[in-house]
DNA sequence: AGTGGTACTCGGTACTACTTAGTACCAAGA
DNA sequence: TCTTGGTACTAAGTAGTACCGAGTACCACT
């Protein structure tokens, strides 16, 4: 499915912290992780923004840690303010999606 | 519920799409009608821009029309392109709320 | 030495919702 | 008459986010 780019604004963000509030990870597998779940035309750049804007906005806690098979990674956990922030993100979701099928299913 | 913006590009137009589907309208009343199912914050510069580009995308017909309370009214409707563009808006609707809500769950 | 997979950074672009200011019509009250 | 308030649209500019492109760099295997 392509043409969801302007759909996944202000979502895209909320599915990266609640992906890292699962397990601590980095970056590459993020994108791995995104793309398999069906957001197949999310690329590393885009992931890349959004841990650098996670991490500005102090909602992550961040080690670097080296691997075995390529440079070394960032791992990313939530902090406090990340998991108030996820929980604010599914609070507007779910706001969000109610009032949409509201709207869908109250013919006029 | 503030703070929704970001989440709802790419979906506000969506759903003007869906107003515009179920009745022949017009800009003011369409602010309305967002703002009394839920998107309070929606204002009317933020629909007219949408309208704009609705009919510069010819998505649909517009007729003015002179209103009995104040100036003239633009009336729009939507024309096959238009009721095309709604079904794949739906269609993107489905799919990402989907997705997300497999992510959610998808504890692990 | 070269290729391919892994892993991150950064400058710039495009799109959309929002802001702000402006124009303009009409009715009712001071 | 003037003002206020509700109705109705336009247009220029702002901010935020996903995306694009190029670059850097580590490692294993051939």
């Amino acid at each position: 499915m392509d043409g969801l780019t302007e759909m996944l604004k202000g979502t895209l963000e909320g599915c990266v912290l609640e992906i890292i509030g699962n397990e601590e990870t980095y970056g590459y597998a993020i994108t791995r992780r995104l793309n398999e779940l069906g957001f197949t035309d999310v690329i590393e750049g885009t992931v890349y923004t959004i841990l650098l804007r996670l991490e500005k906005n102090g909602l992550v806690q961040v080690t670097k840690r080296p691997s075995e098979v390529g440079p070394p990674r960032k791992f990313y956990a939530l902090n406090d303010a990340g998991r108030q922030e996820l929980a604010t993100f599914w609070a507007k979701w779910d706001y969000l999606s109610s009032r949409i099928n509201q709207l869908r299913e109250g013919g006029r």
